[in-house]
DNA sequence: CTAGGGTTAG
């Protein structure tokens, strides 16, 4: 345990951090008993008595809660100079309160300042990364860790695991992570089974989750609304629906996730009888202002095509927000009633009633697409950047590159895939393949089939669809070609499991 | 003797 330096990178994902932040930051209430513990605090302080270090850090610890930075930092000037500001304590929740807060720089300050760090005030750091979207320097904080003589516990393969979920950049290490853990006996902790069921999900590793869910003793409602999310995210709603029932009928404690979940779910389904059953268990349980929960009944009755009972929930919503509006927007376009969802989001946005986010522009652009709108969706994209300041992230960038593929504007398309700070995937690939069918460009078009025989080396689907393209232009040998080129790959010609035919 | 970090939801 030495001395240590740690600098940014870079800002590689500086992008991700307000918008996952704001979201995380929303459910958490300011807890009553905080703040009478801060105001005896505050009253203590002013009586003119010295805080004892266990104050400090009782009183740190409700600035955490009630995300109160401003008392954080004079709480912090009092460390300095009381002579406590090398205490392992104090400076682990003083490193919790400042990232909380989303005050990353001075959570760094704090945990660079410190001269001693043990596995506590490490994983303070490393999980504040990881709340605030920096899942990157969450990883590079995790190595430098391993290379002292600090061991990291639990809490530390918690944070670190969640940080891969929610990072593409680093969304591969998660599973050597699950190693780490297995190999030094945390998989029984129900925090660890649960992040890496929700990994895994996100990896569409559906083998992985049912042998940690199995081998866990499955009682944990966290664990169990992981599951309901995860069974949804992958096709399969009536596993969640089972797993919902069970804790049901076992009592289990039903929180807000697990609404929102089932209700997912029913959506996912289209089993609106069952979606009204459990949005009389949202109003019985009192969570019917719950933003999550009520923009997942908007989004439920939206997909069981009640639209109206949509617009009621929403209309009965006290507080609207930017989530509940998106729900809303998202309500039309999923009705296929794109141009109104259009029409409500110009209409807030002239009247400067919110203001949209990347999931909201998601939203609009996947609307202009699914309306062929696609002049008025690339003017959208571009007043992301002009209008609102937003940088465009992965999601936004595959809208735009359908749009101008739709178009038939190609070399367009392609040229976003390239300039783009992201690397192109395979979604955005598989549908400028499309498109160049389409369009019969046979140039683009089997460009685009070898990127993809790279990045999907044993889907048939782009071979099929570049042996179309060859067909189309009467290009027999290409065609004749293509198939001694799965032979050789050894792709099979089923389609089977690969559903998006172009 | 008292004190610090964690999972799930658009």
């Amino acid at each position: 345990m030495s001395a240590r330096s740690f600098s940014f990178q870079s800002g590689f994902c500086l992008s991700f951090g307000f918008s996952s932040t704001a979201h995380k930051v929303f459910d958490k209430s300011p807890q009553r008993h905080g703040h009478e513990a801060v105001a005896s605090f505050v009253q203590g302080n002013v009586l003119g008595k010295k805080p004892t270090k266990y104050e400090l850090c009782s009183a740190l610890n409700c600035c955490a809660k009630t995300l109160n930075s401003h008392l954080g930092s004079q709480i912090h000037g009092k460390i300095v100079h009381s002579g406590f500001d090398q205490n392992l304590y104090i400076n682990s929740s003083l490193v919790n309160v400042y990232t909380k807060c989303g005050s990353m720089g001075d959570a760094m300050k704090v945990f660079n300042g410190m001269e001693v760090h043990d596995e506590v005030s490490w994983t303070s750091m490393i999980c504040g990364l990881s709340q605030n979207g920096q899942g990157g320097e969450a990883l590079c904080l995790f190595k430098e860790m391993m290379t002292t003589l600090v061991r990291p516990n639990c809490v530390t393969y918690v944070s670190v695991i969640s940080a891969c979920t929610e990072q593409e950049s680093v969304f591969r290490c998660g599973e050597l992570l699950d190693a780490h853990v297995i190999m030094l006996g945390h998989e029984s902790n129900s925090f660890v089974v649960s992040s890496l069921i929700d990994y895994y999900s996100k990896c569409g590793r559906m083998d992985k989750v049912v042998m940690l869910f199995g081998s866990c003793l499955a009682s944990d409602d966290v664990v169990l609304n992981t599951m309901i999310s995860a069974y949804t995210r992958n096709q399969q709603g009536e596993e969640a629906l089972k797993v919902f029932v069970k804790m049901r009928d076992a009592n289990a404690s039903l929180s807000e996730h697990t609404l929102t979940s089932v209700l997912d779910a029913c959506g996912a389904l289209t089993v609106l009888q069952m979606g009204k059953q459990v949005h009389g268990l949202v109003t019985k349980m009192g969570s019917d202002q719950n933003t999550f929960v009520v923009g997942a009944l908007i989004n439920m009755y939206s997909k069981c095509g009640d639209i109206d009972e949509a617009c009621h929930v929403f209309d009965q919503a006290g507080y609207k927000n930017n989530i509940l509006w998106t729900s809303l927007i998202t309500a039309y376009a999923q009705s296929g009633r794109g141009p109104d969802a259009l029409r409500i989001f110009d209409h807030l946005v002239m009247e400067k009633r919110f203001y949209p986010d990347h999931v909201c522009f998601t939203v609009v652009l996947t609307a202009c697409n699914h309306s062929g709108l696609l002049d008025k969706g690339i003017s959208y994209f571009k007043k992301m950047t002009s209008d609102y300041n937003l940088a465009p992230e992965i999601d936004q960038y595959a809208c735009l590159i359908d749009l101008y593929a739709r178009k038939g504007d190609l070399n367009s398309a392609k040229k976003v895939m390239e300039e783009m700070p992201f690397d192109a995937n395979a979604v955005m690939w598989s549908s400028f393949l499309s498109s160049c069918k389409e369009y019969g460009n046979v140039e683009l078009g089997r460009e685009a089939a070898y990127k993809l025989f790279e990045l999907e080396p044993h889907s048939p689907v782009p071979y099929l669809i570049l042996a179309d393209l060859y067909a189309g232009a009467g290009l027999w040998d290409g065609v004749k070609n293509i198939r001694k080129l799965m032979n050789e790959n050894g792709v099979r010609k089923s389609l089977a499991g690969w559903s998006c035919v172009g």
